[in-house]
DNA sequence: GTCTATACGAAGATAGAC
DNA sequence: GTCTATCTTCGTATAGAC
């Protein structure tokens, strides 16, 4: 079946992005691990290496960004952005410590031979960015407030999942769902105060 | 001269690192960039790569940390904070948005080879978390509360560089630095009221 | 549509001349 | 201490059989 072999290749690829990076990861890694032979990675993304980082961004993008629209159903934001925070301890912990996030990788090594990549990196922050805000700004927040907090907490995941394979372990980001809790819930009470005024 | 040829190609490679990421930079780049012969690496670095590296996350931590050091005294936590995310959007606006943080390039794709490399990195990425920490703690912020605020700044610094770059725009950076600046003068604020009571 | 086989260059690493 | 030359393995990519 056609569709199982791209998909199990992207997924394979997922995995390994998460392990060792973009240029870390070559079709001889992918082609073992997914079980389909080399020279059919062509047949599925005919640009190559670029081509399957795409399906691998949109993967990692939606994996990510379906738990997160799931979760803002019936959580205030405070609750949902610890979620968010401790879904990454958790992913980080399971791994040891040695996976990332795919699209972070694909990002920092991409932009010297397949600058288009951004965009699609963008798009899928973009999404995760969005469902953060939008919560915020349901309980009252003022949307500006709401979007640099949203950005600030997508940033702060990113950048503690680095900290945290470092340091091997999840402290790093168990003190920054902590500390956008926090920020997330005092934008909530000073939008409340605000509007009682 | 010895000393300069290992300067140069640890520079180098710091340069590359930032654009390319590790395993994306090879020794072929780093000798034509750096103008030292192939072969010489091995003189230089006897382990190789992650020799290499080890180095390189050195001068990239010593560059940032000296930095924020000097900026540390005689300035409040908050305009701290906000310098060194303002460092960085100066940093990836400069060269483009196609260069990041060589540290957690590394982190993210030498675990697989060189899983020693991940201490290094925790220990650079330490000593500016303590320098964010010691402002908040000289202002009176309770010492495990300071660190966990320098660790969200860090990580939000961290995280912020890679949306930056994906991006292509420094607003990522921007949003945070206001963000930051406005948790760190709060926790001082809060320091000093308590101590009022 | 999926395989085997292979092209060609670059990867990291080493040996030995100077 | 720095160079040239080279080894082996792996990289992406292609051609063509089935």
């Amino acid at each position: 079946m056609a569709a199982d072999s791209k998909d199990r290749m992207i997924r394979s690829a997922y995995q390994l992005f998460r392990e060792r990076g973009y240029s870390g990861t070559g079709f001889r890694e992918i082609s073992a691990h997914s079980g389909v032979a080399k020279g059919a990675v062509y047949h599925h993304f005919p640009a190559g290496k670029a081509d399957l980082a795409e399906q691998v961004i949109r993967l990692a993008g939606r994996e990510v960004g379906d738990l997160m629209a799931a979760a803002a159903d019936g959580v205030d934001p405070g609750t949902l952005v610890e979620g968010f925070a401790a879904g990454w301890a958790e992913h980080v912990r399971t791994h040891d410590f040695a996976a990332g996030c795919a699209i972070a990788a694909v990002v920092s090594e991409s932009q010297h031979d397949a600058p288009q990549l951004a965009r699609t990196a963008a798009d899928e922050f973009g999404r995760w960015r969005a469902i953060l805000a939008e919560s915020l700004a349901r309980q009252g927040v003022p949307s500006e407030h709401a979007a640099s907090l949203a950005t600030l907490a997508v940033a702060a995941v990113e950048g503690a999942v680095i900290l945290a394979r470092a340091e091997r372990a999840t402290q790093p980001l168990d003190d920054i769902a902590r500390e956008l809790r926090k920020s997330f819930e005092a934008a909530v009470h000073g939008a409340r105060s605000a509007q009682s005024k």
